[in-house]
RNA sequence: GCGUCGGUGGUAGAGCGGUCAAUUACAACAGACUGUAAAUCUGUCGCCUUCGGGCUACGUAGGUUCAAAUCCUACCCGACGCA
């Protein structure tokens, strides 16, 4: 049975880019398509239904922070992440490569998604496991990562197949291989050392995948349901290793993660190896300078199999959606729009607003002109600038309705612009009044 | 009326002779945020500045001292106690 099933509908003239459907077993998704963060089993301030409503159509849970908090054996046992955080549409789940760097090398530094590699301080010469006085909290070794748990301390250890293990548990539709997310910063010889080893974590998350996937096929329904009353009439033999690989009966699909820095040579080496490889899909991964970004895809997006559905990892800001998009991207999360909703920023057409700027007090606007959301049909400026002002949690939430919905309905508006064979025309109309103040201050 | 304690920058509240334009918190004003270590973090926050510094400030007015938010005197205001 396959997990997954992706149709293209339509290509863009003359460029990578494509309109498709992706059926999973909880749902159909239309692609290019924003995919909303919920690193830990929640989109945070946000409600199932208000993510529905407002048109979500896929959410991405964390591997890494699930199995901290609060386990994922734990989450097997309720019936699986969609079950326990009652989201029934299809879902994702990282495979906690990102916190290789985020917790690693990035750690206590400026370093994120998209940096500045012109900034000398930033370049990495040397590794060691301490720097600046700040202990990492990931290390990696050729075999896994370990992590000092940024919760309590503790200590933990996680490899490819661990972190299958536990994305199985999960249970979600479309899981992602455990990869070595890099810093641009790193030098050539170790983005190369980085990359091999991204390379065979990916094969050794396939194998724990593929037989995962054959434990579920092979083995009657029956031994999925769980017994109700602990301990019973004795257990029946394999039942553990069945119960706990097993407990979702959907089948799930993997996505194999591309890197390779800035290098072209890399990208394109790492495209040919993963894309060789017999996923469903594919991740790019890696921080990017801003500048990199558009072509690094571009060259990975030429590579992998045409057949088979691409994720931009942790990109979501209107511009390098557009880019995304036009370079053969079909699924992009960020926490972006959220975390930024939480800090009072708000996007319009006209570029972000900070909502809890003096100016704001007494706007009675809404937040974004001819916007459809909840918040914008609903409440003024002025009402969501008293929120922040006075740290209300209603203003996370219907911030966080709008950006979202902002962000969503965008990349659906990319989606359409590519049907109605407008997609440049769209583009440009789109950037030149979302970008229009900064361009014109410099 | 007598006595005691106290009056510090938008607010609360440190400081009690020089290192004080004055710790800190809050408020205010900006900024950042891209597979979430994040309802977080950063900067500014008396006035002027050629960024060296200059000027005005700790209830008001005097005084002591090389030097006062800090000590003394009077006055004004507040809280409490006694009449």
């Amino acid at each position: 049975m396959k997990a997954i099933n992706f149709k293209i509908e339509k290509k863009l003239e003359g460029f990578l880019g494509r309109v498709g459907e992706l059926s999973t077993p909880h749902g159909v998704i239309l692609t290019p398509s924003f995919v909303v963060v919920g690193t830990k089993g929640t989109v945070k301030s946000l409600t199932p239904s208000q993510l529905k409503e407002l048109g979500t159509p896929v959410v991405l849970a964390n591997t890494y922070h699930l199995y901290l908090q609060p386990g994922d054996e734990l989450i097997r046992d309720a019936g699986g992440l969609h079950k326990f955080m009652n989201w029934d549409g299809p879902m994702m789940t990282d495979s906690g490569g990102f916190q290789v760097f985020s917790l690693g090398v990035a750690y206590g530094k400026e370093l994120s998604k998209v940096v500045s590699v012109t900034d000398p301080s930033l370049l990495i010469s040397e590794r060691s496991v301490v720097e600046d006085g700040v202990p990492r909290l990931a290390t990696v070794g050729n075999d896994g990562v370990s992590f000092r748990s940024h919760i309590d301390g503790s200590l933990h250890y996680i490899t490819p197949e661990k972190s299958i293990e536990i994305q199985h548990n999960l249970g979600a539709d479309i899981i992602f291989a455990f990869d070595e997310c890099t810093s641009p910063t790193e030098n050539d010889r170790y983005q190369d050392e980085a990359l091999s080893r991204t390379h065979a974590w990916a094969k050794r998350s396939l194998i724990e995948h593929k037989k995962r996937e054959l434990i579920k096929e092979t083995t009657p329904a029956i031994l999925f349901e769980r017994s109700s009353d602990e301990g019973g009439r004795g257990a029946r033999p394999f039942q553990k290793e069945q119960r706990a690989s097993s407990q979702n009966t959907f089948p799930q699909a993997l996505f194999g993660i591309v890197q390779g820095g800035r290098s072209k040579e890399l990208r394109q080496k790492s495209a040919e190896a993963i894309g060789s490889m017999d996923f469903d899909g594919f991740g790019i991964g890696g921080s990017f300078a801003k500048e990199d970004m558009s072509s690094a895809v571009k060259w990975v997006n030429e590579i992998l199999p045409e057949e088979k559905p691409r994720h931009l990892l942790g990109i979501g800001e209107p511009e390098d959606l557009f880019s995304g998009v036009e370079n053969g991207v079909d699924l992009f999360d960020c926490v972006g729009p959220t975390r930024i909703a939480r800090n009072g920023t708000l996007f319009t057409e006209n570029g972000k607003i900070n909502i809890s700027n003096a100016k704001f007090v007494k706007d009675f606007g809404s937040v974004d002109n001819g916007c459809e959301c909840y918040t914008c049909k609903n409440y003024t400026r002025s009402y969501l600038s008293h929120l922040f002002r006075a740290k209300e949690m209603l203003g996370a939430t219907l911030a966080s309705i709008h950006n979202v919905y902002f962000i969503t309905n965008l990349v659906k508006k990319m989606r359409q612009s590519i049907l109605d064979n407008n997609f440049f025309e769209f583009k440009k109309e789109f950037l030149d009044s979302y970008l229009k103040d900064n361009n014109i201050e410099e």
